[in-house]
DNA sequence: CCGCGTGCGCAATATTATTGCGAAAACACG
DNA sequence: CGTGTTTTCGCAATAATATTGCGCACGCGG
C-alpha cells in the first residue's frame, strides 16, 4: 500500500480515534456506520499504513509532578547538517526534551521540555544544554499556563477543504 | 480522591498506556505483574482521579494532507487578564491552532498550528491571526523537520526522583 | 490478638475482537 | 449496457477480553 486514498469512512475513524483512542471497535464501527468486522479491517490497514502511528494515554503531567513546561529555542555556531543532526541525537537522548523541531528563521530549533520542578530543569540546562557542541545562543520561556492543547490535526479543516475541492 | 498518593503499579500502568494506549487490559496486567480485574480497577481509578485524561491516536497528519506545521509566537498590547483571556478563548477557536501556551518573558504566547499547505496558513495569518483585537506582534516559524515527538512526559525522570528521596 | 479497611485473585458472565465465507456493490472493459 | 473482476460488506461462529461478585490475605490501629 502507498498511499489509498481515503474515503469519508477512514477519515471517520481516524477522526473518532484522535479524540478516543480506546473506543471499541464496536462503538467505532455504530458511529462511523457499518459493522464491526470491516470496521476493524479498516483500522488495520490505516494502522499498518503508518497513517495511525500509535495510541497513547494522555496523562496528567501536572499531577504526576511535572510542574514545569518550558520552550526553548536554541541557535547553533553551524548550520552544517552533522552538526545539525549531532544536536538532534542529543534531544533525542534527553529525556526531559519531548520535542525537538527544526525551524527556519534565525533560530535554529525549538524544544518542547517538561520537568519536575524548575531547578531541575535548570540544572539541565546548565549542566547539559548550554554545555553541548555547537550550541550557540539559548533562550527559554517558561510556560504560565496552557489555554489549548489539542491533539494532532483539525479534521473539520480537512472535511471542508475537500467539499470545496469537490 | 483528592490525590492518592501513586504506587509503582500505578506508575508503570502509567507510563504503559501512555506509550501503549490501546493495549488490552490482560495484556497491561501482565506487564505490571497483577491480575486483570485489579488491573482494571486501576485504570478505572486513575481515569476518574483525572491522572489519566483520555486516549487518543497519533495521526500522520503529513500523510493525511497537513503539510504544514507552525510555531508562532505572538505578543499583545496588554497583558491585562481581560486581553489575555479573549485571546486565549480566540485560540481555541480557530482549528488550526493546536496549542496554545502562555509564556513568560517579552512574548506572552506560542501558538503551535498545523495547516493542510503554506497558502492556508496564510491566509489564516493574515485573515484571523494578524487582524485579532490587541495583537500587537507575531512572529511565524516554519517547521523544517522533526527530530523528536515524544507524547508525555518522561517516566523514568520519575522513577530516578523517587529513588533518590527513598 | 482482634477488628477493620484495602487490595488481590479466582471464577462466572457479558462484551468485544477476530476469522471465514458468501453476497452485494464498485469498477473496468468489451 | 452486459459481464468478469475486484473490493468491501455483513453475518455467523469462535476466540479473546472486559467486567462483576465474592472470599481471602495482608497491613494497620486499637
Amino acid at each position: 500500500m502507498v498511499a489509498a486514498r481515503l474515503d469519508p469512512i477512514d477519515r471517520m475513524i481516524l477522526s473518532e480515534l484522535q479524540a478516543d483512542g480506546r473506543m471499541t471497535n464496536v462503538e467505532l464501527a455504530r458511529r462511523v456506520g457499518i459493522s464491526a468486522p470491516p470496521c476493524l479491517r479498516r483500522v488495520r490497514t490505516l494502522e499498518e499504513a503508518g497513517l495511525i502511528r500509535g495510541y497513547h494515554a494522555e496523562i496528567n503531567a501536572r499531577e504526576l509532578g511535572f510542574e514545569v513546561q518550558v520552550f526553548v529555542m536554541v541557535g547553533l555556531d553551524s548550520q552544517a547538517e552533522t552538526a545539525l543532526s549531532a544536536f538532534e541525537n542529543r534531544c533525542r537522548a534527553w529525556p526531559l526534551v519531548r520535542e525537538c523541531h527544526m525551524l527556519n528563521g534565525e533560530v535554529d530549533f525549538i524544544l518542547k521540555c517538561a520537568a519536575p520542578d524548575l531547578s531541575s530543569f535548570q540544572s539541565f540546562l546548565t549542566g547539559e544544554l548550554l554545555t553541548a557542541p555547537n550550541v550557540a545562543s539559548v533562550k527559554t520561556s517558561l510556560v504560565i499556563r496552557v489555554a489549548k492543547d489539542e491533539p494532532g490535526v483539525p479534521f473539520d479543516v480537512l472535511e471542508e477543504r475537500l467539499n470545496k475541492s469537490a
